[in-house]
DNA sequence: TTAGAATGATAGCATTACTATCTTTATAAA
DNA sequence: TTTATAAAGATAGTAATGCTATCATTCTAA
């Protein structure tokens, strides 16, 4: 049994579907190497499409410019993240058990799914943790999210936030905790991996550590009193 | 009485000292205005020398590039950061009161340092919330960390960790909740302003908030079990 | 008074970030 | 089979960005 996963995405995030066309296709597939490989500032329209063996014109069919690529890489990831702590989720009643797990998905390495074959979760996750925050981080934030771009990382926020409330429904602060543990999750890896003396974790970098220090976090704060 | 204070820089991170001159000065001065006005990625040394009323080439004989004085920036607001914990502490004994006003400091908004005539502390901070993790997201994060730029947000990470075990001697992740209590500062209030539908804040917009929020994350976490 | 440092003025160049246009090649309906 | 039409290729061009270089001027401290 062969399955593909796809994921609709909010139509303002470009101009052609990239995953209508094969070119589209790569261009998702080659961003991802790219910006992985040399950060997202270094990333260029004319370097991608030298890789893909396309013109630069040609990305530009696709995406109004580099920023709304991160975006969709970002928004596909949230959305992608979202399906996959759903699968992880699935028949579980316990809502400390499901925030453990979700802590793990978010803070442990993403193994590439088989059902996507033109992205790599692995190196995408790792784009995320890097560079994620520049998605939103900037003098546009406002008209992007009017747009609806960031609508993926709200759902799953809201998701985790309904989560907390389960564990403890008089818990104030969910959602602000839901994206504390997504950002620090990421923060963490990103600390521990570039610049070790922010975190407890030393040299040994052992991911485990990031989800013990968060399961404390999370769960000694949504305990009740 | 008329005191002037002046920070001690990393020479690493300028060609030629901007606190010598009064160029250098209104480098400094420009840029803070400049980035918050049109954000990080629209700040030229073109743009910025039309501001001054100097040339480009002038610019550069400061600073070798505009990420440069990104790094420049947060450096100085954290030594400057460290410097008014200091005060704000000085002759408290309870560290979890100490604690308390660093939560403070982190999320309320700053006011201006007339110690520091061409630094306006209120809308550094701003950059700091909406551009400061952009200084190290890069992808030479390791060889500015090998060159010390980021002393200043490790030595205030450091400081808060030691009054984290202070509070509990027991606590296994001072330097991350350290780094979680600044991130989050940060990222909830910029969160409230731009992507409310994120925080359990609302629209009131009460920075007050969030100083409830990070105070019982990082008290639940470090109370003795 | 004079050497040195800082600044000003100007030029230039490679890259980036686009936009435009025209041609060719697939594909799918008539 | 023809023929629309969508996608992609090819090429050109332009303004802004991110620098480096050079030479003249001014300012200041020995």
């Amino acid at each position: 049994m062969e399955l593909e996963l796809k994921i609709k995405m909010n139509e303002k995030l470009f101009l052609r579907d990239p995953e209508q066309t094969e070119l589209g296709k790569k261009i998702i597939q080659y961003s991802i190497q790219l910006i992985h490989k040399n950060g997202f500032e270094a990333f260029t329209f004319k370097k991608l499409a030298e890789n893909i063996g396309t013109t630069e014109a040609g990305i530009y069919r696709y995406f109004e410019n580099k920023h709304r690529v991160l975006i969709y890489l970002t928004a596909w990831y949230w959305s992608w993240l979202e399906y996959s702590v759903a699968i992880h989720n699935n028949n579980i009643d316990d809502p400390t058990v499901k925030l453990k797990r979700i802590i793990n998905l978010l803070a442990l390495t993403v193994e590439d799914d088989l059902k996507t074959s033109h992205i790599n979760e692995n190196i995408l996750h790792q784009i995320v943790i890097a560079e994620g925050s520049k998605a939103y981080l900037t003098n546009h934030v406002s008209e992007d999210n009017k747009d609806q771009l960031f609508k993926p990382y709200k759902d799953l926020c809201a998701k985790i936030g309904d989560i907390i409330l389960e564990c403890n429904s008089q818990y104030k602060y969910p959602k602000s905790l839901a994206n504390t543990i997504i950002e620090m999750a990421h923060f963490q890896n990103y600390f521990m991996k570039y610049l070790p003396a922010l975190t407890d974790f030393g040299n040994n970098k052992d991911e485990l550590e990031i989800v013990s220090f968060l399961s404390d976090l999370v769960f000694s704060s949504i305990k009740q009193k």
